[in-house]
DNA sequence: CAATCAGATTAGAACAAATCTAAACTATTG
DNA sequence: CAATAGTTTAGATTTGTTCTAATCTGATTG
């Protein structure tokens, strides 16, 4: 098999992205490509569909923000991404796969994670009839000190 | 100092309802003092803005949406109401006040309370310099059984 | 390697939640 | 009871997200 090279080439091969891609069952287009290319190389991080479509522009990479929101979700739904609800209004996407929980910073609006280890939540009640727990998640909210 | 029952009566006298909002710093108005009973008097409740419309439509109280908005956010700010954010595009307000966190069910987006006492979260690391913990939420979700 | 076609992308419209505006109204104060 | 600061309102606006219908493209097949 070959790989060629096409786009913007930083100076990772993209192969591992395609077969990641491939992995999930979506088709590696140029777009879910480039995109898959910001968000997963380069350490974890979260992103709004919003600041995602910026950085794209940056990037001079040519995607529309529908296409953002398609991929996002489409990401979320393959288990690639993770949402996170924090704030009404918007989503963020969390790159971080990891069992681990947040602290968001009312102010600033800044988002960041830790990792679950050390962290335990117990005496979490009985799921109601007819549900069972899907995920027990952890918000640390942060003021200024003062 | 009076304290007042708080029973489950039919024809409640809304005299406490208007020392509230007073308490609050906030005039009482009709719009206000009727928004307070309906989400004050009978147990505690969860609701949205939506919700609380078109409640009081139902019960031909006259207010608009902008109303509806602006008294939330007030009642929110004077701490008779507390935000919950669960789902991305929609504000929950909960007037349980005490200290709790709650189930949410992703596929009917009910969502319930749960009593923090037997809840024990531990090894929530340091607050980031120049921020403290305001407040540690549990948010369990909930997926249907099977 | 060209034709095919399911699946992907797109611009722009549509939608939903929430906020804003500025005009009309009302609870309080003097 | 008049003055006024605070409140309410309809409707416009903003923001985040999804939808639509037309166009395009990656993969498959012959």
């Amino acid at each position: 098999m070959r790989y060629h090279i096409m786009g913007v080439m930083k100076d990772r091969p993209f192969a591992p992205m395609l077969e990641r891609l491939r992995n999930a069952g979506l088709r590696p287009t140029r777009q879910r490509l480039a995109l898959a290319r910001l968000l997963f190389e380069g350490g974890n991080r979260h992103v709004t569909a919003e600041q995602l479509h910026a950085e794209a522009r940056r990037e001079e990479i040519a995607v529309s923000l529908a296409t953002i929101y398609n991929t996002l979700n489409q990401f979320r739904k393959a288990g690639l991404l993770r949402e996170v609800v924090v704030d009404s209004g918007r989503s963020w996407f969390d790159t971080n796969l990891e069992d681990h929980h947040h602290f968001f910073h009312e102010a600033t609006g800044a988002l960041t994670d830790f990792e679950a280890e050390g962290l335990a939540v117990e005496g979490v009640p009985r799921a109601p009839r007819g549900t069972e727990i899907d995920r027990v998640e952890v918000i640390v909210r942060l003021r200024d000190a003062g």
